[in-house]
DNA sequence: GGTTCTTGACCGTAGAC
DNA sequence: GTCTACGGTCAAGAACC
């Protein structure tokens, strides 16, 4: 508990490797795109920004499907009821249960677990408070527990009409002292929060076409670093801390929801959460578990995007960055 | 009036027999 | 193969804004 293994998987050189140089074919066809959006009258050739973007999306999205397939390799996707996670309310019913307790004292593997959930990916985090992820919930049913004190709560994501999001989230309040209360993720976001949508994104959909907006005037959330891609910011990294302070309000959102952490990834440095690891390699499936999932690939690469004030922000458009050559 | 919550019923899964 | 127990989801009514 509390260690991150590392997350990516030794055993998958070959898509380690295409995932990088699909990030790298994406980092070029960005800087191309950046050098024609600063130079809008230049002449670069028969290139055009609408011809660059789908060739970036496209790379993001091999990258995805790579390290998705890199993830699946090592068991990220697991049902959350058979984690082991120190808490009472996991439950060994054997201790509990005294009609069963003379069939068997050897806690088995939890029954009714949907297939759905174990396709889908998951990831557990404890905090002293429930979590608000900034996302819209809805909640739709709560259940007693074996062996639980508290109920738990089930919720999905208030876009699913709509938008077909399958995002769910189930809480339960633990039985610790103090009570903790567990948040188990099942799946990832497909619907955009058009409230949150960057101008970009709306632009695009208002005009039907792809505008890409980077104009300096789009305030900066210092506050709401993107989740995905605040930990390439090394100032935001110390701020993401898993189990949040009761006494202190503030800290209730946290963007380490979405963290990548330096174990997730190997950009940054250390970033410390307390996200569940499902099981040992699946710990980056756990944190961010969109990107990983082969079932959105670029769609949810979209919803990476958006909550983000500026689309400025991801990509950090600098020389010392992308090392443009004008 | 629309949205969200509550809660009992139903369904799917998997262990036990 | 059937029974049983459990967790997860549905859906109707209530509550709320």
């Amino acid at each position: 508990m509390g260690t991150v293994e590392s997350p990516w998987p030794e055993n998958s050189p070959i898509n380690r490797r295409k995932a990088i140089n699909e990030l790298v074919r994406g980092r070029e066809f960005t800087t191309q795109l950046q050098i024609i959006l600063r130079n809008p009258l230049g002449g670069h050739g028969s290139v055009s920004a609408e011809d660059l973007l789908p060739k970036i999306l496209t790379s993001f999205t091999e990258a995805i499907a790579a390290l998705n397939t890199t993830v699946e390799s090592g068991e990220v996707s697991q049902n959350p009821a058979s984690t082991h996670v120190s808490s009472p309310s996991c439950g060994d019913r054997a201790t509990e249960d005294s009609g069963e307790s003379k069939k068997s004292t050897v806690l088995k593997d939890r029954r009714g677990s949907y297939k759905r959930r174990k396709l889908l990916q998951t990831w557990t985090k404890l905090s002293a408070t429930p979590i608000d992820d900034g996302r819209a919930w809805r909640k739709y049913g709560q259940k007693v527990i074996l062996n639980s004190k508290y109920p738990r709560n089930y919720y999905r994501c208030t876009h699913k009409n709509d938008q077909g999001c399958q995002a769910t989230k189930q809480v339960q309040q633990t039985e610790d002292n103090p009570p903790m209360y567990r948040t188990t993720y099942i799946g990832d976001h497909t619907c955009i929060d058009m409230s949150k949508a960057p101008r970009f994104l709306l632009d695009s959909i208002h005009n039907n076409a792809f505008v890409l907006s980077f104009e300096p005037e789009a305030p900066r959330k210092q506050d709401q670093p993107h989740p995905f891609f605040s930990c390439f910011s090394p100032s935001i990294k110390q701020e993401c801390k898993e189990v949040e302070i009761p006494s202190d309000p503030t800290h209730k959102q946290c963007s380490s929801e979405y963290h990548l952490s330096h174990d997730e990834i190997t950009f940054g440095s250390s970033c410390p959460t307390t996200v569940l690891p499902s099981t040992p390699g699946s710990d980056h499936g756990d944190v961010i578990s969109g990107v990983y999932s082969g079932s959105t690939s670029s769609r949810s690469l979209d919803n990476y995007f958006v909550g983000m004030s500026d689309f400025d922000d991801v990509f950090h458009f600098e020389e010392d960055i992308f090392q443009v050559s004008m």
